[in-house]
DNA sequence: TGATTTGTATCAAAATAAGTTACAAAATTG
DNA sequence: CAATTTTGTAACTTATTTTGATACAAATCA
């Protein structure tokens, strides 16, 4: 009777191809943890045992991390007896921009799971919209992010000790 | 022999309460969504079903995601028949960051998941440091989607349009 | 050579997000 | 006022994402 119209149906196919990257959520506040602990460490290299027991996980979690930051040439490892990772560079010339850029997918907020129905007008259009504002939020954050040094995080961490 | 020291072990307890909030996720997304459906609406009232079929979604979700944008004062419910949802405000007037700050649970990048060691001078302190700037962050991002309001999606999906 | 440590694959578990069904309460319509 | 429609929500299921654990090859050192 007064029934609103509902769209037409799109049949939508999705090829999803799966990297096994790690997860990305508490990610870049672990990354963050794990560089304070191997700054804190100067030159000598840390094992990922004891980066994982102040993080309190696994090992291999950090490993797993260790892996992006290393890609991000913000870290060095060497593998075998008395191996461990190091900064690759020192906690002055690392920002946490660097960080979540190494560790995040890097979306604060995400597009539509299913694509919206494309015979509507709204919903044709939206997802560019909101691609282009994601873009442009994470750009943001990348550049506030980017203020803080990890040479400042360091001190922010000595001054919380009490 | 030359293993580092791990840190004692801190044994913590959780009590989660369980409010069953939506998930926050592609919220964002929806909500915007939704509300540039009920402004091209106008004073009208759309129904759930009708939005759902463009966000190409359950009608449930969209109420859910309404009741939320509703004690946001950003939209205005009624039940009944020839009940439905209208925005409370013109588009000019409601700004991407008010629609944030309404679905979003609110944080960019997640805090640690289980609790650092304290035994460790890092593990610590770096809870409170990286709270500081997940605030921080936060709030620039609420800052910079309130420079959208829902009048200027609205063009740039009509602009999209061809 | 033997011990140690990273790197990575694979599996398991937990947490989170999304979708569905069901139904009471509210409001309109005839 | 009875029938119909629509929101609001609870409860449940399913899917996806994130985290954690085990296992082991390759690398390195003493």
């Amino acid at each position: 009777m007064n029934s609103q119209p509902a769209f037409g149906l799109t049949t939508i196919s999705f090829v999803t191809i799966l990297v096994t990257v790690m997860a990305a959520n508490s990610q870049f506040s672990m990354a963050v943890h794990v560089l304070t602990m191997l700054a804190s460490s100067g030159e000598e290299k840390m094992k990922s045992d004891c980066v994982a027991a102040s993080v309190n996980t696994n090992p291999v979690v950090i490993r797993r991390l260790l892996g992006q930051l290393n890609q991000a040439s913000l870290v060095i490892s060497q593998t075998g007896a008395a191996g461990g990772t190091r900064l690759a560079k020192c906690p002055k010339e690392i920002n946490l921009g660097d960080i979540y850029k190494a560790v995040e997918c890097g979306e604060v907020f995400a597009l539509h799971a299913k694509s919206p129905n494309q015979d509507c007008p709204v919903g044709k259009n939206i997802e560019a919209v909101l691609c282009k504002i994601q873009k442009e939020i994470d750009k943001t954050v990348g550049e506030k992010l980017s203020q803080y040094t990890l040479q400042s995080v360091i001190e922010m961490v000595e001054q919380g000790r009490d």
